[in-house]
DNA sequence: GAAAATAGATATGAGATATAACTATGTTTG
DNA sequence: CAAACATAGTTATATCTCATATCTATTTTC
């Protein structure tokens, strides 16, 4: 790791790359600070051999026990065939099980096993705990306003 | 479009799914922001046949002209390769050129013909009205905390 | 001038997401 | 009640984003 300035590095710091016309759109900037978030999650919940989609899936099924697929896919916001993969993972894993549903037998009762449960319990900490920390600059009133914001948004949807 | 309530139907709206442990997180909640803002910006874009990244790609070279590949994809924050194939289908549509820099022939420098001028100018405004008209319920006030506190957050990065 | 670094390209793989089409069941209706 | 239709889950497939390793042609450094 070489520190010295090269040439392109002195052309790089003299000709800063302008991008006020991005800055100025919410969603660029909400990407870039989405990014930083998101990377920070993946690398809380690699020691748990968690994924996003893998954890929303268990923290879900955990708090809503009996779920169907379906259920879960739309409350995900993803199509069901994607959700079969991670069904199977946490399935294969024994995080959850897929039970019968007895009055409808085209469906599956999602539930977490005691083992799912308890992965459950640590990765929820060490994420609240994380980004908790990676929020630390920014004070509980901004936060709160920024959650306002983007419940907002999100109800904005689908004008089009 | 039968609007029948189904048997599922009713028991999806009896048994709501809760998803109070992920709305506690920042990261989930401008998930959830962020990708309504994607879909808008998505088809905002269609009718110019850009996606986010060509978009992104063609504002900044506009706007930094005679930039270098590895400036953009820093700028960006993606990897060279990936910006190799954006600049391939920018240059095929003739939007921007590679142009040889004299003082260093392993480098191109990127700027904008006309028509991707052009293109840029009517992209740029379409893209502003329409994230305008999905943040009009949000105030003045309200989004400029957003903007601040995103902005603090892009800057936490990387404490790990 | 040899070794190391850099700009860009190529190849490849993982992950997220979407659609079409299949099976098995379940619901609706003529 | 049987035919038509709808739904739950699955399989197969395609696209997009993003990352890494490796290659070439240069340039910089020692």
């Amino acid at each position: 790791m070489k520190k010295a300035v090269s040439k392109s590095a002195e052309v790089a710091e003299v000709m800063r790359v302008k991008d006020e016309t991005l800055r100025n759109l919410v969603g660029y900037q909400m990407k870039r600070a989405f990014n930083v978030i998101q990377a920070d999650l993946v690398k809380t919940l690699k020691p748990f051999d968690l994924r996003m989609l893998t954890y929303t899936a268990l923290v879900l099924i955990v708090d809503n026990p009996g779920m169907r697929q379906s259920q879960l896919a739309d409350a995900m916001e993803i199509e069901r065939p994607n959700l079969v993969v991670i069904i199977d993972e946490l399935e294969r894993r024994e995080l959850i099980v897929r039970d019968r549903v007895p009055t409808d037998r085209r469906a599956y009762a999602l539930k977490a096993t005691l083992a799912g449960r308890q992965l459950y319990e640590k990765a929820v900490s060490a994420v609240n705990a994380h980004e908790a920390a990676l929020l630390e600059t920014v004070d509980e009133d901004m936060l709160a306003t920024m959650l306002t914001a983007m419940k907002l948004i999100e109800k904005a949807q689908a004008k089009g």
